[in-house]
DNA sequence: CGAAGATACGGACCGCTGGTCCGTTTTGCA
DNA sequence: TGCAAAACGGACCAGCGGTCCGTATCTTCG
């Protein structure tokens, strides 16, 4: 079979994906509901006619997917091949806690964002890739620790304590102070994991 | 001040109402994607005018909303005045599991309207009458169990574990088989309440 | 360096949706 | 039975995601 050349694309379509990539993640950033902004801003903030839009990233939901995962990349690397307590060979009874403190600080710092890919239109979150990455990496980890059954559900049940729209609604119509909202899921955890709950 | 005679509607309206909520029902239960069945099409089916629609609701989410507590209203019934485990003297311990697993069932039997509830477009779920009401609930009882903090939080977690899309991806998705679904969600309520997990 | 082919561009354009308007019909009351 | 008030319905509108195609830009090769 042929191998597919993949030649890589021309310096104006990489600098436009990039400009659009930008402009999509400053508008989500900037507007209180993802639904506020229009593919037509996006691309007008981007100085980019809308096709390249389409072209580039295929729907609306492609786009959003695309800027979430750059976005996330950084906390993917971490999870994978970093250091403790975040990283693998950490022991499962600190690592499940350190895996979801990870996704609810990144759902706070990017919480525009994170709110616009759950609600993005066609298809539930529970189909997105990362999802089912995170879900796999938690409830590998969970499946470790003796005694707890379940692993699959436990996972999408712990995951679900940090779906955007609870964030959202939490640190941003409630004004819980962030610090708390970690302490109040870490509590939460060592709940569900039936260990001594954290210092504090 | 005057008595607000808030003068009963006429027949016709009256009639008009019914029929739009019994075809925005069934176009909801027989259509997969909530965003399929439109206005129009509802209006249709009930063989009624569009305006007729919003004069009647207001908008998409005020007839998804009217809907959903319509068919809630028996479950609310049984919490707030039934016999136990659901309704009012029950004890705690044993009052929670059977809320989440009524929660559960409902969203069960209602899967394709729950799921259009929670992604009605404007605004989260948590901003809903009904779920502000559940919550409430459920957090009172979780404040009697003693050594149980953070109730609030709990029964935001505890909640999240029943959102609609996730039902639907195991129930749906996973083909879930429906009594195990519940027995899955027991186990892991127990293990957050920290009592003894159910039999079985 | 210049020309030709491939690639990407952009904004006018389309279909469809939620939501509104207003002339017409139905209802309730005297 | 007559008349005002209330409700009707479908043509209508604005705005959205997404597409099309003539044009501009890049790359490559002689």
């Amino acid at each position: 079979m042929e191998p597919v050349a993949e030649r890589r694309p021309r310096k104006d379509a990489a600098r436009n994906r990039e400009a659009v990539l930008a402009a999509a993640d400053e508008l989500f950033a900037r507007c209180e509901s993802p639904e506020a902004v229009t593919m037509a801003d996006i691309a007008a903030a981007a100085g980019v006619g809308k096709a390249t839009l389409f072209r580039g990233f295929g729907d609306r939901t492609g786009l959003i997917h695309a800027l979430y995962e750059a976005r996330l990349e950084p906390v993917r690397g971490a999870i994978e091949e970093g250091p403790p307590p975040l990283g693998p060979g950490t022991p499962p009874m600190r690592r499940v806690p350190a895996l979801l403190d990870a996704v609810l600080c990144f759902k706070l710092d990017n919480r525009h964002l994170a709110l616009a890919l759950e609600s993005a239109g066609t298809g539930s979150p529970y189909q997105a890739a990362h999802y089912e990455r995170w879900h796999r990496t938690l409830q590998a980890v969970l499946e470790q620790i003796a005694g707890l059954d379940e692993p699959a559900f436990t996972a999408h049940a712990l995951l679900a304590a940090t779906r955007a729209d609870l964030v959202e609604h939490l640190a941003g119509h409630e004004r819980l102070p962030r610090e708390q909202l970690r302490a109040q899921l870490a509590v939460y955890t060592a709940r569900v994991l039936g260990s001594p709950v954290p210092q504090g």
